[in-house]
RNA sequence: GUGAGUGUAGCUCAGUUGGUUAGAGCAUCGGGUUGUGGUUCCGAGGGUCGUGGGUUCGAGCCCCAUCAUUCACCCCA
């Protein structure tokens, strides 16, 4: 027997149901606030992740499913969104064009890690990309969409807010921490290798003496430029007015090296160790990197396997008609009103004549609303039997009328 | 890549200090004389006990290896 391959999952059943079910509705909401629907390639050119995610970031580093393929390309399937609708964005020259645009996307996304709870090798991702506004208002309306996304789903959430800075105080920051974290001695293993690949990431380890050593390290939120600064705290003002609750986390840091400013994370404590359900922040140099004209960007993505085992699905409607035949002769007229009922109905039908009880128990179990049958009796009067099977009223119909 | 746990029927699991033919519930299918489901009663099918080696008169159970899976670390959605 072949199985599928570590970390790769099948979307069947209940979980196809409950995946349909989220697409469905995060895509109704984000139309709602002007995003349109976008498909990128799975696969890209490697060259696209590495400049875009970063190279000090362990997704390029060691995770990224990278392969050469039969024209001698350096190919990779996406391990995030974000590179690709930038990519898509600058190949169609919306940058050159000017204006706004938003999209939004879901799909698979590819990492090749130790797969454990809510996370997978492949997983899927909903997430939303806005190019061309600079304006923190944007920053707060995508906020606001997530959280009107999650009470939706009766999902409950706890937002972590931070500030990155921007290129003029983002690289001042980052020197100050460093000669801190220099003179700073019996820093564990792991945070003597972030010092050198990503420093802003010592902050959050989960090392107690290197918290304890942290204590007096400098604090990004107090080596904000003025425009960061006043940006921040705007956004804050707006989540406040709109109910939005949050915590400011000046150690929250985003995996992905292109974020800058705005960073957000909104996490749960009902799914594991894997506990960020969505993430995103602002890129507003990102374009650029990716050799567009520069132009603001900022989004979010969510991860979905860890989000479907915590939405409410909504109570099950029964739906549709079961027809079948209690005698072989009724068999033909059974499959004439099954292909012309199926124009504008769900409906299930069995091939098989049997007795009205094993049909009505497979009506049953199928979820239809109504059971339609033809036996020896109706054939002869040229109608059909109905039976509601909420109701359990029943009642006969010609078969023109049905 | 590192560490720990778990592999017995389609699913969830029992299985004694190693001892005859490996069990249950759920699910599936069939029946309970005339055409009434979700909620009754009876019955049936379904297992190379993950795989390979070893110890033993004898292994689902003990030992070794291997594979798969789960959880955690790292990292991330």
């Amino acid at each position: 027997m072949i199985n599928p391959l570590r970390g790769m999952k099948d979307t069947i059943d209940e979980a196809s149901q409950r995946y349909t079910y989220f697409i469905e509705n995060c895509s109704r909401i984000a139309k709602n606030y002007g995003f349109s629907f976008i498909e990128t390639p799975i696969l890209e050119e490697t060259a696209l992740f590495k400049r875009s995610v970063g190279e000090s970031s362990d997704i390029v580093g060691k995770e990224m499913y990278q392969f050469i393929d039969k024209g001698g390309n350096d190919v990779c399937m996406r391990p995030e969104g974000t590179a690709g609708v930038v990519r898509a964005f600058i190949s169609a020259k919306f940058d050159k064009a000017g204006g706004v645009k938003r999209f939004f996307y879901h799909g698979p996304m590819f990492r090749y890690e130790r797969p454990q709870k809510g996370r997978l090798r492949q997983f899927h991702q909903f997430g939303a990309e806005t190019f061309g506004e600079y304006s923190i208002k944007e920053d707060a309306m995508i906020i606001l969409m997530l959280q009107e996304i999650f009470d939706f789903f009766g999902i409950k959430t706890k937002l972590l807010l931070n500030s990155l800075g921007c290129k003029e105080c983002m690289p001042p920051y980052r020197e100050k921490l460093v000669k801190f974290l220099d003179k700073t001695e019996g820093l564990c293993e792991d945070c003597l290798r972030r010092k050198e690949t990503n420093p802003i990431r010592v902050l959050d380890c989960k090392n107690e003496t290197c918290q304890n050593l942290l204590q007096n390290a400098p604090m990004l939120s107090e080596n904000l430029c003025e425009s960061c600064q006043s940006d921040f705290s705007e956004l804050k003002t707006i989540l406040d007015r709109f109910d939005v609750s949050y915590e400011v986390d000046t150690k929250l840091v985003r995996g992905l090296d292109y974020y800058n400013k705005t960073a957000f994370e909104f996490i749960s404590d009902e799914i594991g160790a894997q506990s960020a359900i969505a993430g995103g922040g602002r890129y507003d140099r990102l374009v650029e990197f990716l050799d567009g004209k520069p132009t603001a960007g900022i989004g979010f993505a969510m991860g979905v396997e860890r989000l479907l085992d915590l939405i409410q699905m909504p109570n099950t409607l029964r739906e549709g008609f079961y027809i079948c035949a209690l005698c072989e002769e009724a068999s033909e007229k059974v499959m004439e009103l099954v292909i012309k009922k199926r124009k504008s109905n769900v409906v299930h039908t069995n091939y098989e004549a049997k007795s009205l009880k094993a049909h009505l128990k497979a009506a049953d179990k199928s979820g239809v609303k109504e059971f339609v049958c033809i036996g020896e009796d109706e054939l002869k009067n040229g109608q059909v039997w109905i039976k509601n099977l909420e109701t359990k009223e029943e009642r006969t119909l010609a078969f023109e009328q049905f």
